[in-house]
Order: structure tokens, then sequence, then C-alpha cells
DNA sequence: TTGTATGCGTTATCAA
DNA sequence: TTGATAACGCATACAA
């Protein structure tokens, strides 16, 4: 007797194959094709598990991650939300991060909120409605609570290098106070002895008011170093230059401590529309290395950010959060590593 | 008679609320809900409209896009593959393809393949695996052919910047030859006189391998200007730096022309090394805009490329074919723009 | 015009 | 140990 007209093994619309081709092909249930896939220590006759895992091997079949996470209300991806993908350093975070998770089998969202930062809660929500199983936020945290209400549905969350008022959640940072201490006690010994800190306006964002502290900090603990702090806006430039004009005319031996790579940016414009040379009429250290620091000038010392264990490390801490650690939300401070070049150069 | 004893409005598992909540707070069966929200053309009582939209309001209930997805096989999804994220190139254009796709309603998936490039299969397969709708490709198409089975599959693919070999796709770019046309001749123009375009190997890199060519095309239209062209490794630094040497030491007025912003990196990294100054020593134009191109030596000329407008084509490209396009293959060649600094100072 | 029932591809609960 | 079967949240053919 002929064997039952055998259908074409016909891929299911879409061109998709699914478990049910699987378990046809091997002559099982649906179920028992899942068993083999999701628990495989738990006893499957042998004789079984290899007829399976060949049909498994013919078809190709791969399980369709969206019903996964439909039946099982986890989907193996990770948000992550940047302020600015612009950035270098929230790219060099992603890379962290994206290798992580593609080493834990998760797979990465990202949203950017690009210009203005905002919609953030709008960000979440669409990152929640895909069923991410946590989130990594790189924002300002400006929108209340729309984080801490994604926390409070159970997805976890990561900040990086940036707190949100009032956000109880695991954060992974740069050790701001070090950074700026080793940045200013580089240049006072090195003979600057009259600094000015450069940086945006805080404007709530946290990483910036920790460098300005710290910065206030170093000042008040070497009175003999002067100290003074300057908020620079993007609209601005001509103010950013009469504060350096004025910084040098005072005299002493005056340096500049950057507080990120978009000020840094700025004042290399500003010094070069001065005429002046780095090292010479002005000290000079940024935080966040580049890849065009050693280009600029006769080459601008910075304090290089270790991005990607920040990224690396806010993906473990979501992945522990997620694998049900249930400790008090954790800092994890990394510190910075100063790089050395001609800008500020011994006086 | 009282009301059917009317169970607490518990929203569903893992805190989600779902369709049947909403169905059940405006009193309708879950098919009407779904109606209004998919085709609120067709005609719909008004009042049980305005009960569903304030039941949904009231709610705060949003579809699931991954039901959605699993229902429909759509999933307003699309895929985003870069061969490298660090590239500012690659992030630029991202961010035009991620505003046109929120324009549209449609999530982006970024992929990065990091160091090696390699796993573009795998990629494109997890990216399908969530059923994206289309996919934007900005790799190297070495992993043969696994774009074109996407494409087979019937997911869109637009390629950008980089050509695949037998791939039949949209594809947008940069017009490389006008953009090195338009570089080498005002670098001749401003009476520098003997050419050296440097570039990675094009490694099978189409936009390499036609900047080449059209290099290669302008000299043969300039006899008058000598032009040569010289391959770029980052191990061999010291060969560049010698190239220039060459170069210079001809007598002619030598500039050079870099293929994009790394090559021009390692140029003004030599340039240095061998204290020459751009403008004066050297002419320089380099493909791709910088942040830092004004701020390197006296200023580093460069053909700015529409990145953003690239990232928007590409969606668009794209959304066209999700809603049926039919015709053959596109490609969409956009200008650069010079910008001139004062390293391709006149002579 | 609205409701019922079915299925998308999986997993999980039960029997067998 | 394996197999029916019922969800997961949604959209749609069909019935009312």
């Amino acid at each position: 007797m002929p064997s039952k007209p055998t259908l074409p093994v016909v891929t299911a619309y879409g061109g998709r194959i699914t478990i049910a081709d699987v378990a046809e092909k091997a002559g099982v249930s649906k179920a028992t094709v899942s068993r083999f896939l999701n628990r495989r220590d738990e006893l499957l006759t042998p004789e079984i598990a290899t007829r399976v895992e060949s049909a498994i091997a013919a078809l190709g079949y791969t399980p369709s991650p969206m019903a996964q996470a439909l039946k099982r209300g986890r989907s193996r991806l990770v948000g992550l939300i940047v302020a600015d993908v612009t950035n270098p350093f929230s790219v060099a975070v992603l890379r962290g991060a994206e290798k992580a998770c593609q080493d834990a089998g998760y797979l990465l969202m990202l949203f950017n909120l690009g210009e203005d930062g905002q919609h953030e809660r709008d960000a979440i929500e669409t990152l929640a409605s895909y069923q991410v199983e946590g989130l990594i936020l790189n924002t300002l945290g400006r929108d209340e609570g729309a984080a801490a209400a994604a926390a409070r549905r159970g997805r976890p969350v990561v900040l990086v290098d940036r707190r949100h008022a009032n956000m109880e959640a695991d954060f992974v940072s740069i050790d701001n106070q070090g950074a700026v201490r080793m940045a200013a006690g580089h240049l006072v010994e090195r003979g600057w002895d009259d600094l000015l800190f450069v940086t945006e306006p805080a404007a709530g964002v946290s990483s910036r008011e920790e460098r300005a502290a710290a910065f206030r900090a170093f000042v008040a603990a070497h009175p003999q170093a002067g100290g003074r702090c300057f908020e620079s806006t993007a609209t601005e430039a001509a103010a950013l230059a009469q504060e350096l004009r004025e910084l040098r005319a005072r005299g002493r031996r005056p340096a500049v401590l950057a507080s990120n790579s978009v000020i840094t940016l700025r004042v290399v414009d500003a010094v070069q529309r001065l005429g002046w040379t780095f090292g010479r009429d002005l000290g000079f250290v940024g935080i966040d290395e580049t890849e065009w620091a050693s280009l600029v000038g006769p080459g601008l010392t910075t304090v290089a950010q270790p991005t990607d264990a920040l990224g690396r490390l806010a993906t473990a801490c979501l992945l522990e959060r997620l694998q049900g650690l249930d400790v008090p939300p954790r800092q994890i401070l990394l510190s910075g590593q100063l790089v050395v070049r001609a800008s500020s150069a011994q006086q």
C-alpha cells in the first residue's frame, strides 16, 4: 500500500517554517518538538529526539520570536534608549551593550530620542509594547516617572551615565568625581594654576552636575589654584571666547577643563579664533577621548571613558535582574583613564 | 435585576491591558474594538464608537505589536544593518532613516555587524525572524546571497552606499563619481597639480571602487595633473608617510584626496608626523564631513555627504515597496557638497 | 452594524 | 514519555 500521499512539505504561508511543519516531518506532535527545543534536559526517547533534530535541520526551522514572546511574555529583547546617537559616547556604550546582549542571546532595540530629547515616555512605551524585557537608559529622565513606571511594571531598568530624579535603579557610569579630580590634578601638577571648568548648562543632567561639583570641590581643596566655572551654550560662542580672554588676562597660567567632547569642540574652536596655542597659551584637558583628540593642535589631553565596559556592565546588570536577582539598586562607577598629550604640557 | 456580577477589570497578566479589557469595559465584543482600531472608516454606530474610544482612553490601551505581527504577518518593523556603527557616516544615515520610519509609524531595529563585518547572514535571519518588513543594508554584502535570499522571501531590501554583487535592489548613495570629480577638480583649480588619491583597499566595497575609478577617470581627462592612487591599511602607517614624502619630493604642488573620513584621519596623522602644514606643503580634500574637519590644522576641505537625506530616501524607497510599488530596482544618487577650507587654499 | 469563532506560531497544562 | 488542547493578543471570515 502506498504511503499516504505526502503533501509536499509546503512551507507555511509567508515562507515561514513552523513548529507544525517540523512535527509533521518528524511524525510527532508539536508539543514534543517544543519540548525538544526548550527543555532538552527532560528525558526524551533518544530515537524521537534524533528524529526531531534531523527534521529541524532538514527544514532549517527557527522558532518565531514573536510567537514566543506572545506566549511567554518574554521576548529576548532589550531596549536601549539614548538621548542622542550622534554622541560618540553613546555609540560606544551602545557597542558594548550590543556585544553583551549578543553573547547572552538577546537583541538590542535601539531608540534614539533625537534633537529635543523629548518623547522619552513614548519611547519607553513603544519599546515596552514590543515586550522588551528590560531597558537601558542613557537619557535625561526629564519625562517624570516614565522610567519609574516601566520599572514598576516589572521591567528592570539600568541607567547609564545619567541618573534620573527619584529613580531607584541600577546605575552605571564613569566616576565623575575621580575623573575631574584626575584631570584637574594633572593640570595643577603640570604647573597650570588658573583653572576654568567649561560645561554645558547642567539642566538637570546628573553627570554635568557631578562634574561641576567635583571641580568646585577640587578648587576648595586647592586654594592656591584659581578655579572658576563657565557655562557654555551652543548659540553663544563669543561668550566663551571672551571668558577665555579674561582668564588669560589674569596673568597666571590658565588652563581649561572641558566637561565633555561637545565642550571640547567649542573650546578648540574658540582657541583657534583667538590664535592661541594649546600647551603654551592655554593648558587643556577634556573629558571624553575622541578619534580626533590627538590631531587637534599639538594633541589634546583627555580623560577616556571606559565606554565599552560601561555598555557591557549595564547589560550585565540588566540580565542579572532578569534572572531574578533581587538586591537594592546598585551603583557601578568605573575610573576614567588619563591620556596625556601636549595640550597639558609641563610649564 | 443586578447586572451580572462584573469581574473586576483585572488587567491581564504582566500588567498588559488587552483588547479584551477594552471590549469588556465598553460592553462590546473584541471584534468591534478591533474594527474601531483598524478600519475606522467602516461604519460604526457613533455611540458605540465613542464608548470604545473612551474605554481605550480610560484604560490607556495600546495594541500589542507582537500579536499584530503574528496575526498579520506584518510588524511595522524595519531592519537596519550597518557594517560598523562606529562610523559617523553610518550613524548619520541611521538618524535620517529613523526619522523617516518614525514619521511613517515604523520602528527601526538596528543590527551592527561590528569588527569583522561577518555574520551578515545571521543578522538578516535574526531580523527576518522578528518579521521585519524590509531591510536597509549598509554592509559589505560579502555573505553571498544572504540579502538576495531575504529579497526573494518578499522582504524588500534597500542598499545604502554599498552595492552588493549580484543583488538587484534599490540603491541609495552619494554620487561617487561626481564627488570625486568635484574634489579633484577643486584641487586642480586651486593650483595643486600632483594628486594622490588615498583609499582603503577596495576589498569589494563598491563605494571604494567607484571613487577610485572616478579618480582614475579624472586623471585620464586631465593629463596635465599628475595622479596616483595609494592604498592605505590601518597597520602600515609608515607606508603612507613614505608615499607622501615621495609625492612631495617630485617637486610639483602635491595634494591628497582622501576617499573617506577614516583615511582622512590617517593622512592627518601622517602629515603631522612629517611636520607639514596643510594648504602650504600639501593640498587636501577629504570625502566625508566631520565635526572636527574645521579644527584640524588650518581646516580641512571636505565633500559633505547628504547623510540625512540618504537615510530618509532609503526608508522612503523601502516604504514604497512595502506599499506594493513594483518597478525595477532604482538607483538614487545624491550630490555631495564641497565645504571649502584652508587645506585646499589657492596656491 | 455587531458578535462568534478561528487561527497566527508557541508554550504549558493536562491526560493518556 | 508523549499527545491533545487551550491559551497568548489580535484580526478577520462568516453568521446574525
